[in-house]
DNA sequence: GCGCGTTAGTAACACGTGTTAGTAGGAAGG
DNA sequence: CCTTCCTACTAACACGTGTTACTAACGCGC
């Protein structure tokens, strides 16, 4: 059954004429003449023989491999606990397929970090690569910016050059907690969703704080708490939250993931949302909907901002130096729902 | 700043020996007499110039890409609301890193499956695939089991002769049930985790039946509902079996993911879990730990699995017609949490 | 000196494709 | 008849590696 690989030889031979002749004849190429009853014959013979071009070779040849990379930078119980995971896969498969583009994921163990880059990066398996929620630490960020490889980030780094896709966080973290402050709070706690070190912490963090400012509202800073990305690190900073004695109405928490640890700690405490509570969220994971309260919180457009970043990556391959738009701001939505309630 | 390409006749030029001599040192072949001077001194310019390996040439070459390929067979929308998609994608990732393989992550839409099943085998991108949730009219299976690659299926597909992996799903089913049954209910709804053709899902419904058969309880054909993966869905079923009128005083819904829009639309009813229904689900995604009341569910070793089918694939790649288990069964465990409660 | 075995390497091919430079044959124009 | 131009191709190289078959040099025993 095993029959052996058919390549464009046999096409050639089948149909009489040389191998050069398939190939112009395949890859429609411009600017040269065959004559439709040749190229007929040939499409024919390579339809009946099933011939597929292989990949590696035509990889090898003209320098491309067809495939980027998604590289996640976490470790493997984030990924696995990852909600958001899907939607970046989705977008970014969406985007790909339509330029008949391949995706490789690969993880980044945080001890061989620049090592795995440059590999990847030297070992021309992929033409490009988006990286996901990187670190301000990283230290293997500028080995990737000397090295030739292009690269789009998911989610912003301060003093890194390379191109990148995010949202507005300090905004749209503004925007939340405003909303909090419209509904009359005053007391309110914020949970960010990662520690400060990763990218979009912070600004989400500072959103709240300048939120609180321009109301003149006193940032309390036993009020913030950084957790890490999953629900069991919601529940541990919501614990230690109501641990500390501190009045609080109302909390904004920068993660929808970690908001569902948050909500069951303060079930366990005995308080209901929203009437002894408000809390709003940040993401809008598919859970958010339908969660109860359904919870109010900020909508981030993760297929979009993933299919932003396939786009970005190609255009950048297709022509390296050329002037272009290199960080795209996508719009967040503060989507309402029943979480939150007047004091 | 754009290095030229450092290829193996760098090195090679560099020490003054020839290209073959490098690539013996570097891969260590045994058999060759290679003086340990000249060994060294290969190494040393190899680090220096910061050498690694074109992998497409070769894997033209040693006809191995080193990659395998995991495939989606649903839509779009399922896709990005897939709460099991992060575990699986963990558990491969760990498995492929320590064999030094890459994952490349592809999605086969409805009507194009032959197509690209067909492309993904003979481009040569992958050495082998393994199938997530496969459904069972896939026609293209039978073209699948007819082509040289190496595949392996997450979920079992009655009457195909793949290998794969899975769990008992009809023994897990039926332990759910049977622990409902056993908590004095007697009126128990079902609601599927997806339409019947998908893999498990018949499985997980023969299940509940062949509990409820078991303790003699007549099933209530009513009171049975296909669900379709996501929330919203879970959502809708509910909603219907309640429309039905019929009483029931349980339900099994197989999926946790699925039973995030049950409980929601229970909520809206104004029915209390535990106390005036129980739920039981059926995966134990993240969330379920920490639902509102925590949800007693079966756990399904998502990262096992995949870890499983990797290594699977991996062996089956490796030597291809040895005689070894081509199926693996994981066992399952009944997580017991807060939403069921005696009648 | 000669045959022989060992050491330390190398030349050359194969993998399957894309692409450039070139060519045989015929028609057209003077 | 000679030159030029066009059509319809093809020969040959390049991409970067793994691997097999071969060789030059050398020591050793007789």
């Amino acid at each position: 059954m095993q029959r052996k690989r058919v390549t464009s030889k046999d096409v050639a031979e089948k149909v009489g004429v040389s191998r050069t002749t398939v190939s112009l004849v395949l890859n429609d190429v411009k600017g040269i003449q065959i004559s439709p009853e040749t190229r007929q014959k040939v499409i024919d013979a390579a339809n009946e023989l099933g011939y597929v071009p292989d990949a590696t070779a035509q990889a090898l040849v003209s320098r491309r491999t067809k495939a980027i990379g998604l590289v996640l930078t976490r470790t493997q119980h984030h990924i696995a606990t990852d909600a958001f995971l899907p939607k970046i896969i989705s977008g970014l498969l969406t985007t790909a397929k339509k330029h008949n583009i391949r995706i490789l994921i690969d993880w980044v163990e945080t001890d061989h970090q620049e090592t795995v880059y440059f590999e990847l990066a030297r070992a021309k398996r992929i033409d490009g690569m988006i990286l996901s929620t990187p670190r301000l630490n990283d230290k293997a960020l500028k080995t990737l910016e000397s090295v030739e490889i292009p690269t789009v980030m998911m989610g912003s780094i301060a003093g890194s050059k390379l191109p990148y896709v995010d949202v507005d966080n300090k905004k749209a973290a503004e925007k939340a907690t405003t909303y909090l402050i419209g509904l009359g709070h005053r007391q309110i706690a914020c949970i960010s969703n990662a520690p400060p070190e990763y990218t979009a912490a912070p600004e989400r963090v500072e959103g709240f704080q300048n939120a609180m400012n321009k109301m003149e509202i006193p940032v309390n800073e036993k009020l913030i708490c950084y957790a890490d990305f999953d629900p069991e690190s919601g529940y541990k900073c919501m614990k230690s939250l109501l641990q500390t004695g501190e009045k609080f109405t109302a909390v904004f928490v920068a993660s929808d993931n970690v908001a569902i640890g948050a909500k069951s700690a303060l079930r366990e405490a005995g308080l209901h949302i929203p009437d002894d509570i408000s809390l709003i969220g940040f993401d809008d994971i598919p859970w958010a909907k339908y969660s109860d309260p359904p919870l109010t919180t900020i909508q981030l457009p993760a297929e979009s901002l993933a299919q932003s970043a396939c786009t970005l990556l190609l255009d950048l391959i297709k022509d390296k130096d050329s002037e272009r738009q290199n960080q795209i701001i996508l719009e967040t939505e503060l989507i309402i729902r029943k979480s939150c309630s007047p004091l």
